[in-house]
DNA sequence: GCCAACGTTGGC
DNA sequence: GCCAACGTTGGC
C-alpha cells in the first residue's frame, strides 16, 4: 500500500466536495510527472487531500483510491479547461483515479506546521517551488502525519 | 499583486 | 537537440 498527496485548490474542488460525491474522479492533470504518479497508485492506497492556494493551505483531510487507470473524459471534451486535442480515445493520453471521501480533519493542518514537522525531503509538499499535485508521501512520513493531524482514522497499516 | 520555480513551446 | 520566451502554479 502506497501513500500519496493529492493537491486541490478548495475554491474548485475541496475536501467537502468529496465528502458530498463520495466518490470523486480526480480530472484534470494535465502535468506527466503528476500523471504518472497517477497511474502508480493502487486501489487501497491512501491520498492526504491538500488544500491549495487557500489561507491558510495545508491538509485538509483523507481520501483512499478505489480505482485506477480511469481514462480522464474531460480530455476529450472541448468544452472543458482540460481539453486535450492531440489525445483520442484509441490512445488516451491522460489516466487518473476515482477517490473514496474518508475523513475531514477537524483542525487544518496548515502548511507552518508541516514544515516545522517535516523538511523538504521527508515531505514535498514542504518544499518551496513544488507545484506537483500529486505527489507520493513515504510511509514514514505518513505515519507521522497520522501522528501530528487528528485523524480518527487509524494508522492504516497498522489497522 | 508579486515573483520564484518550473514546465512547455517553438524557432533555429 | 538547444535554449529563450512564455505560461502556470501557488506561496507570500
Amino acid at each position: 500500500m502506497s501513500y500519496w498527496l493529492i493537491k486541490s485548490e478548495p475554491d474548485v474542488y475541496g475536501i467537502e466536495d468529496l465528502k458530498k460525491e463520495q466518490i470523486g474522479i480526480w480530472d484534470g492533470v494535465r502535468n506527466y510527472q503528476a500523471r504518472n504518479f497517477l497511474k502508480a497508485m493502487q486501489p487501497g492506497d491512501y491520498a492526504f487531500f491538500y488544500h491549495s492556494n487557500a489561507k491558510p493551505p495545508g491538509l485538509a483531510g483523507l481520501a483512499k483510491i478505489v480505482e485506477t487507470m480511469v481514462v480522464d473524459p474531460t480530455q476529450f471534451d472541448p468544452n472543458s479547461d482540460y481539453f486535450d486535442p492531440k489525445s483520442t480515445p484509441e490512445a488516451p493520453r491522460w489516466h487518473t483515479v476515482k477517490c473514496q471521501y474518508v475523513e475531514t480533519l477537524p483542525e487544518l493542518i496548515s502548511l507552518d506546521v508541516l514544515r516545522s514537522h517535516f523538511n523538504e525531503d521527508e515531505l514535498l509538499v514542504v518544499k518551496r517551488g513544488t507545484r506537483l499535485s500529486v505527489i507520493p508521501v513515504s510511509v514514514e512520513s505518513a505515519q507521522r502525519l497520522f501522528q501530528v493531524g487528528q485523524f480518527s482514522t487509524v494508522f492504516p497499516s497498522l489497522a
